[in-house]
DNA sequence: TGTACATCAGTGAACGCGCGTTCACTGATGTAC
DNA sequence: TGTACATCAGTGAACGCGCGTTCACTGATGTAC
């Protein structure tokens, strides 16, 4: 019916915003650029804009994509956790050398934080988004949140804090032993909030 | 002597710095641009290259600059937490919503953690020294690093990376709802693990 | 006292390059008759 | 069966712009004689 089989510019567009979301996580906001996406999908700059009105369409679809398997990351280790009664294991398997090491296919949430602020309010949406998500899933752990009177969404924010704020510090240093120290204090200090949480008052 | 007052290249050298520092962490990396900075200075690019030999030697002194002052507020934070007998004192301060606002004189590492693993070597060693010694001001707050037996640095790493995440996060963000949930959370996560390390065992 | 020259922080035009975006075009296919 | 035309994802030259960096120059001052 078209030169092109069906579903191919469907694809296409796909292929993009995968390539985006990759590159976005490594290279950050203003170094993905359009012809450097659209290289890494085997294309032209030139149809870019057969796809989106404009960059920032693509980013807040990259984001998004990112955020897609975030959260299933985030629910998996916090079954593992409670299955070993260990809250620690979170951050023992987050902050694993091979999850500091892949930039671009690991946490969004770690990845691009300190860039938001800075972005097109789309942007900042997709990312409120998928960071409360993320947040949600890792508040099914036990003990990371205090529950709420109200019954309120749940969501592990503090625990999120520290697991992303270490894990971007961790690819930030190039000092292995403070690599090494964080990642063991933050276990630590997990394994603490859950037990206090555990715990509301000091036991009898 | 000369055409310029004595120090004048001096303090010339000083206001690029402190732009740079300014704008970098507002900005980011990329969006620094040399002239940028000097047009902030009130001068022309071109005289730049008096001053730095290229772009990474403003941005590692700019770095440096940004530390300078952090560990100092960490120090502050810290001894009036102890003052208070309450670590959730720090995170009440250091995510004051004036601070979430004031993003170009804040926490450089919150500013910039997730962009600084694509520097280059000097930036992150710069970053790392900063970073450093702000966990350390932050480990003289009672009750947030264990006791090393060895004697080794105190360096509050857990800590620091909530409290960045937790910044960064709370810019990255729209919704004001969202944010004083996480600062809500972080006050108590801080205050819980500060009383977890004060009683290492269950209290008699 | 007056003229020629040295000093040097800062100027501004210019370089090659990559950016986001536009647009006339290509070329393989399907459809019409 | 054969020719003319429509479709449309992707091409590549071109646009104006900002980037980091270079460099011949400026111009106010001090020094030499």
């Amino acid at each position: 019916m078209v030169r092109y089989k069906t579903g191919h510019r469907d694809k296409t567009h796909a292929a993009i915003v995968a390539a985006a979301s990759a590159l976005l996580r490594d290279k950050g906001f203003s170094e993905t650029s359009v012809a450097t996406v659209m290289k890494a999908v085997g294309l032209t700059h030139g149809g870019f804009y057969a796809h989106f009105p404009d960059k920032t369409a693509m980013i807040t679809a990259a984001v998004d994509e990112a955020f897609e398997e975030s959260p299933k990351n985030f629910a998996a280790l916090s079954k593992m956790a409670n299955a070993k009664g260990d809250a620690g294991f979170i951050a023992e398997k987050y902050l694993a050398d091979e999850r500091v090491a892949r930039i671009a296919t690991g946490c969004p949430a770690a990845a691009l934080v300190s860039e938001l602020h800075r972005q097109p309010e789309a942007v900042q949406q997709a990312f409120q988004t998928g960071a409360r998500a993320t947040a949600r899933e890792l508040a099914k752990a036990d003990g990371l949140v205090t529950d709420e009177p109200d019954g309120s969404d749940r969501e592990a924010w503090a625990a999120l804090a520290m697991l992303m704020g270490a894990l971007s510090l961790m690819r930030a240093v190039p000092d292995p032993t403070i690599r090494e120290t964080i990642r063991t204090q933050v276990i630590d200090a997990l394994r603490k909030l859950a037990l206090a949480t555990d715990a509301p008052g000091p036991s009898p």
